[in-house]
RNA sequence: GGAGGAUUAGCAUAAUUGGUAAUGCAGCAGUCUUGAAAACUGCCGGGCUAACGCCCUUGGGGGUUCGAGUCCCUCAUCCUCCGCCA
């Protein structure tokens, strides 16, 4: 969320942004924001004022009937119309106050200059150049599908059957190299980058998904419990970043850093279609996910590390990657700015997205109301809050399974993950 | 699911039969001091205002009243007990 303060005094540069986002249409919303803020502080004077009269000759009221001397009836009957004015003024600045956050909530937040100029994911630039590390096979490598169902490691079909379309199912040495993959890279946050490990509930109520930005605005994507108002979670992000939701932290604690496994749950309406083999569009996956709160002055740097903390999975499984800085056009709402690790696959000859690292400054601090006091100062300021995928299982195994392929049609285990798996070859 | 109790600022504690939120600690700034401590003054949730000031804020929402921390309704969370349960 924005800071109303800042629309008011720069809007052109909340205009700029939303032209870089390719937005501009939604710079009415600004106009509009503008009209009922002045709208709001002109009405909110007026009822102050009377107020203050209410304020003052109920007292007045109160020194009357505590001597027992006079009678107050005239001044009750006086201010029982100017109670009913103030509660009719006060019915239109409530009106005024929810058009206000419907509007704020849904407009995007601001970008750091680095954001490249784009209108779609074509328009992102290669941040850091791919990796290969010198394993890509060169004879003709088994997708992860077939490849998945000949082992007897993945079961889409029974997933489906189970549950639908989109939600896999892992079985034998397939489902113990998933819990491999997720336990080598929590204790990999935990104990090289100095994480503390989260394991937070899957399902969240509607404030949570606020918090983090994923609602009003994208609340198709989200699964959700009718009977009980809660939601899927659709990343760990939503409930740890939520964590310290309403929370006033001290200056000492930070940056505050959090790892935490999940399953994931995204309805991904309105991309049927495309991409959908396997894992390359799925309902349910599994993630870690790295999140931190820092002081203002230390978000960037913490991005930074993040995208190196994510990196050095990869670098340790030995998996080729290449890092991406998104443009405005791709770049989410809450972000103001975003790298993207892809992962290579042989068999479909592309990139795939495996995490995103974002630094949100304070937009999700903002919505969730998350303070602390900086040293040497006595008043509250919002932190500013990170996170980064560390990263996704799903597109994670598609690019092992591939690149670990042998012309044998078996699976090499990545040295890194044997002591999790007990064994070194699949198939 | 049922019964009772609780929720006040960063933390901790007050507030007669309804009369308009008090105090302590921590933090920030200043005065004093060679420096520090102590002491004293102001600030220390949000809004409106050029400023003086004014308004709002007692878990969320609603109601009664001239006036609600206090009374009523409702929801959430926590504690105690009962019931149910992997």
């Amino acid at each position: 969320m924005l800071d109303i303060n800042l629309i008011r005094q720069h809007p052109e540069e909340i205009a700029g942004m939303l032209k870089k986002r390719r937005q501009a249409e939604d710079s009415s919303k600004v106009d509009e924001l503008l009209e009922l803020d002045a709208e709001r502080r002109r009405l909110i004077k007026r009822s102050d004022e009377m107020k203050a009269v209410r304020n003052r000759v109920s007292r007045e009221i109160a020194v009357i009937k505590r001597s027992g001397q006079g009678s107050a009836d005239e001044l009750i009957l006086e201010m029982k119309d100017v109670a009913d004015e103030i509660g009719s003024m006060d019915e239109t600045i409530s009106r005024i106050e929810r058009q206000t956050e419907a509007i704020l909530l849904v407009l995007p937040n601001r970008l750091h200059p680095d954001v490249p100029e784009g209108s779609s994911a074509d328009d992102n630039v290669v941040y850091r150049e791919p990796v290969s590390f010198g394993r890509t096979p060169d004879f003709n490598v088994t997708n992860h599908l077939d490849l998945g169902n000949r082992l007897g490691i993945l079961d889409f079909e029974r997933g489906a059957k189970i549950t639908g379309s989109g939600f896999p199912v892992y079985t034998g040495k397939g489902a113990k190299l998933e819990r491999a993959l997720l336990n080598f890279m929590l204790d990999y946050h935990t104990e090289k980058h100095g994480y503390t490990e989260v394991f937070p509930p899957f399902m969240v109520n509607e404030d949570s998904l606020r918090g983090t930005g994923n609602w009003p605005k994208f609340a198709d994507q989200v699964y959700y419990m009718n009977e009980d108002k809660l939601y899927a979670i659709p990343t760990a992000e939503v409930p740890v970043t939520n964590l310290h939701r309403d929370e006033m932290l001290k200056d000492e604690q930070l940056p505050l850093s959090y790892a935490a496994y999940s399953a994931c749950f995204r309805r991904e309406a309105g991309s049927y279609g495309k991409d959908t083999r396997g894992f390359l569009r799925v309902h349910q996956f599994n993630k870690v996910e790295m999140v931190k709160f820092t002081r203002p002055e230390a978000s960037y740097d913490a991005l930074e590390e993040i995208l190196q903390n994510a990196e050095a999975i990869l670098k340790a499984l030995e998996i080729p990657y290449r890092v991406l800085l998104l443009c405005s056009g791709d770049i989410s709402a809450s972000a103001a700015k975003c790298y993207d690790i892809e992962v290579w696959s042989p068999a479909e000859k592309k990139y795939l997205e495996a995490s995103s690292c974002s630094n949100f400054e304070d937009y999700q601090a903002r919505r969730a109301n998350i303070r602390f006091k900086p040293a040497g100062s006595s008043k509250p300021a919002y932190v500013h809050t990170l996170n980064g995928s560390g990263l996704a299982t799903s597109r994670l195994m598609v690019s092992l399974l591939e690149n670990y392929q042998t012309p044998e049609g078996t699976v090499t285990v990545p040295e890194a993950l044997r002591k999790y798996t007990g064994f070194d070859v699949i198939g």
